[in-house]
DNA sequence: CTGATTGTTAAGCACATACTTAAGTATCGG
DNA sequence: CCGATACTTAAGTATGTGCTTAACAATCAG
């Protein structure tokens, strides 16, 4: 089996896997869920009309990649995100944004910071283009 | 053959469909080039060691979940980016930062548009975090 | 018209992915 | 110690993915 740090794969093959993780609609869902902080296999394995071998496995993909951590306490393995990770693929994704769209980004950006309230709370108080959640 | 306009799937599928079309270091690669500009099958296929079939059934998958349009005129088919899509992909991957992440983003934001250059070359004069291109 | 260019269709193959069930192992509470 | 909890391991299966080759179709240039 792999060791837990061996994510240190070099961009592309760690693109690769980290898009590739995200394709499912399940790990995309246990990421959401670990946005609000870490849970047990079991607790991340409730909202799923699938076995925990199955669950697990989605896990170990997640980890794999460096999208999530694991920590085994007792006989609890408690799972946290990685957001840097998230961050690396959303910078790819940045990188193919048309001048325009720049443009426009810096401008949402100024919009945003001008509502305190924003900042503070943490929650989006403006709505982003497209889905916030599933 | 399916329909150009058929990318209307509703949000789950697809952001299935275009993390899946991501997946693969190939049709990474294809869309970096077409953010460049529009471009012939045989001229996106000439940078690869594969089959003529192997670069069109990429460019069906990438047009499929709408992140590629392409135009037949003659004997050629042209292929352009539609930037919306890959905004799409971005906007999930966006709300899922933690707080102090959307604070940095403003501020990286803030300090950009500090640059005239930066905005009127359209070229990336601050870096990103991360890498920009393979 | 003819032959070269540009792309398309179809079939098939090797390997990966997303599950399943069945049978473990390790910890904790009493 | 003993049974319940929380995973873990192993093996198997159905379907999907990324290619290949071979043969075909359509357009353009001379």
């Amino acid at each position: 089996m792999l060791n837990n740090q061996q994510a240190e794969e070099s961009g592309r093959a760690q693109l690769d896997s980290v898009f590739q993780a995200l394709t499912d609609p399940t790990r995309r869902a246990i990421i959401v869920r670990l946005c609000q902080g870490p849970a047990s296999v079991s607790e991340l394995a409730t909202p799923f009309a699938m076995s925990l071998p199955a669950i697990v496995q989605h896990l170990q993909v997640l980890e794999n990649c460096g999208l999530i951590r694991t920590e085994k306490i007792g006989r609890v393995r408690s799972c946290s995100i990685v957001p840097g990770t998230l961050r690396f693929a959303e910078n790819w994704l940045a990188a193919r944004r048309t001048p325009a769209e720049r443009r426009l980004d810096r401008l949402e950006a100024f919009l945003e910071s001008d509502d305190p309230q924003t900042v503070t709370t943490g929650q989006q108080g403006t709505r982003q283009l497209g889905e916030t959640n599933e």
